[in-house]
DNA sequence: GTATCATATGAACAAATCTTCATATGAAAG
DNA sequence: CTTTCATATGAAGATTTGTTCATATGATAC
């Protein structure tokens, strides 16, 4: 069991399709990859990173400042967390989070630039 | 009918709150922000823009390079060419497609950075 | 210990997403 | 005009995702 797909093509080199299979990274890079973008695509989850961009700010307030539930930020920073694009600290009760480094802001930057062509 | 979520929260300055809710974009930026990386957050078509990287391709060469259907990919192009990631010209049958400009690359290559880590 | 505040988490449901299959469109050749 | 090749698209189905609600955990104050 091997072939399937793609019947053939249009100039269909296939030493060019042989040559780019090669030259694509691993499956699992790419697939991080895909992930990592795949957090910053949800308005609610770049809300957050926006709000932090400042400063560090607790739980409730990042769910005041977007006008949502707590439970829902709480979700998202899960998600935030484990993509390391935020870190946190926990003083008393309240759990402070801030963006994890600047790569957050070069790449929401980079995007806003596509953006507002 | 206004009052909902948050019921208050840790520290809680209202003035902060309403602060960065001030300073926040519009929500449509943040909304078509927020869409962007989403048409970056799937593997299929971050390989597609790989595939893209070095030349144009046609839209059935670059599902034999992927091994997925020709159908798969049309649909998939169908979004990054609506997200102005890829461009298209027809040169008889064939249909080949091209990154639109360096943004994507650029996209590409930061979020690599934040992986490869 | 109990009460309270702040956050985390599990389950459930609705909405969005991706692939597949079948079929339509579009262009060139006969 | 009919056939063939390359691509596009609509509908259906399975999977994923985000929010809500209820409840659990963790830390402080009493």
């Amino acid at each position: 069991m091997a072939e399937e797909h793609a019947p053939a093509a249009c100039p269909g080199g296939t030493d060019l399709v042989e040559k780019l299979q090669n030259e694509l990274p691993d499956d699992e890079v790419l697939y991080d990859l895909a992930e990592l973008f795949r957090v910053f695509g949800d308005s609610t989850r770049i809300k957050i990173l926006y709000a932090l961009f400042e400063s560090e700010l607790c739980v409730g307030d990042i769910a005041q400042v977007l006008g949502m539930t707590q439970s829902s930020v709480s979700h998202q920073l899960r998600l935030l967390k484990s993509s390391k694009l935020v870190k946190f600290r926990r003083e008393g009760k309240a759990v402070f989070y801030s963006l994890d480094d600047d790569h957050v802001r070069s790449m929401i930057a980079l995007g806003l630039e596509h953006v507002e062509e």
